[in-house]
DNA sequence: CATTGTTTGTGAAAATTTTCACAGACAAAT
DNA sequence: ATTTGTCTGTGAAAATTTTCACAAACAATG
């Protein structure tokens, strides 16, 4: 029901809401939130409808109850375990930001193959050698992978994942991946974005003039 | 007038185009396009209308002209420099990943407060102490930057990257910036952006189901 | 206890983005 | 020369997303 934007809105909520809380607050404001999100607040009172977390009138909505509510509706119940396939130059900026930040969403493994590479620990994620993928994959029961090889084995990559019984896909491979309907990806594409921006960098180019 | 998403499938209807011309291909239909871009040919076709490219009925676009034609619409006419702000993990992954990739779009200059950073040459970048940011920028008529500090300095260092002249950043650090409308912010969220696929990965949570 | 002022939740409107669907173009075949 | 089939360009419809705007709620104040 909730769509993708919605979703990627409801994590940067409760990013902002983690520091809320640790600055002592209590309640918040749906625009205050927006503020802090960069959005309306219609929009983060749309969102908070999608999760059916009511707020108070006029007190707003309390900060540990839409946190923990946030982690209902957004995190599957017993955690969820994540593989990196490649560990080159991103691969391990990736390993190295998420290592210790989120344990119920961790790299539980990661792969590539690189001989020298496969076996070492980086970053406290043991690193595999490809032909292990789908085996380890089902063992460990990871359901997301993070693809982080050349764009020529992108697709050989997130197949060997899929096999092993990964449902999600955060791809950085600027290549469009071909795969089953049913798998969800998300691409983030550095170079694309790159490109974006300087479009819009340009004089000539005002991104939207509200006069 | 071209909106955010168009741009973004525009880069990326380049890049396929580039693949393609290597393969000796000189015309290619909407919906060939589409099918690697992972978009309805009806899609690219309002994308192209966007550039004001004809394609021939029947023939298709010819895929040298059209690459042409979005040269034209995406670059700025004398090349845009890029400066990269935090010269950490994903920085030096960053710099990596685009030397010698794009030379009219080229990160030409890195900053850093680490004093054991600053003076050294990576990936054929010159790192530079933060106090030379606003002067640098200005000389080298730097028009982007990429914000890959901590959280806890993201903020300032967007601030001083257009006081020396930028006007769009794309930013890694995961925190919303609180800038000037005119200054063009994409931000990539790595974090967001995993928390989204695990979301969808859940088996409860078929993205679509277009039975 | 009434009043005031502020905030939520949400129908409805507006805006934006995507898809549909078809007239017109035209290469290829006969 | 005519027919055939396919592809573009685009107006219009559909779908999606965001914003507007206001009734209802209710804490605070007098
Ligand atoms: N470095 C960046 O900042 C950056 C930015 C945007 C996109 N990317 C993309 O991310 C991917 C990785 O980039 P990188 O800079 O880390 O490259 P890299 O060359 O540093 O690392 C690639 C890693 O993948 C491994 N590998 C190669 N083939 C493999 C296979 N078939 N199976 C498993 N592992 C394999 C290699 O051994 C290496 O360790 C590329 O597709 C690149 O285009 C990188
Ligand atoms: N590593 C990743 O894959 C990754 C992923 C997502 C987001 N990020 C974000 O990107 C940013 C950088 O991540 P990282 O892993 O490269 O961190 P890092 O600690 O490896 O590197 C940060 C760099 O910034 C420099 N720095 C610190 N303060 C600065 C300042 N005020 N001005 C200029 N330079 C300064 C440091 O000297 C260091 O070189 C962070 O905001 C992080 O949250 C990183």
């Amino acid at each position: 029901m909730a769509s993708e934007k919605t979703i990627g809105r409801l994590t940067l909520y409760r990013r902002i809401l983690n520091e809320t809380v640790l600055e002592g607050i209590e309640s918040i404001h749906s625009h205050t939130l927006a503020a802090k999100a960069g959005a309306s607040s219609a929009q983060v009172r749309r969102d908070l409808m999608e999760i059916g977390y009511v707020g108070h009138s006029r007190r707003g909505y309390d900060v540990m109850g839409l946190i923990e509510s946030l982690r209902e509706f957004l995190d599957a119940p017993g955690g969820q375990g994540v593989a990196l396939v490649g560990v080159g130059n991103l691969g391990r900026a990736v390993l190295a930001y998420f290592a210790g930040r989120r344990p119920s969403l961790a790299i539980r493994a990661a792969f590539d193959v690189d001989s020298q590479k496969v076996g070492r620990v980086v970053h406290g994620c043991r690193c595999w050698p490809m032909d292990k993928i789908e085996d380890v994959i089902a063992e460990e029961q990871i359901t997301t992978a993070v693809i982080a090889v050349p764009v020529a084995s992108a697709q050989d990559a997130a197949e060997r994942a899929i096999r092993g019984g990964v449902r999600g896909i955060l791809n950085f491979a600027p290549v469009p991946l071909d795969l089953p309907e049913d798998i969800h990806v998300e691409n983030i594409d550095m170079g694309m974005a790159l490109e974006k921006v300087a479009y819009f960098s340009r004089a000539d180019q005002t991104t939207d003039q509200t006069t």
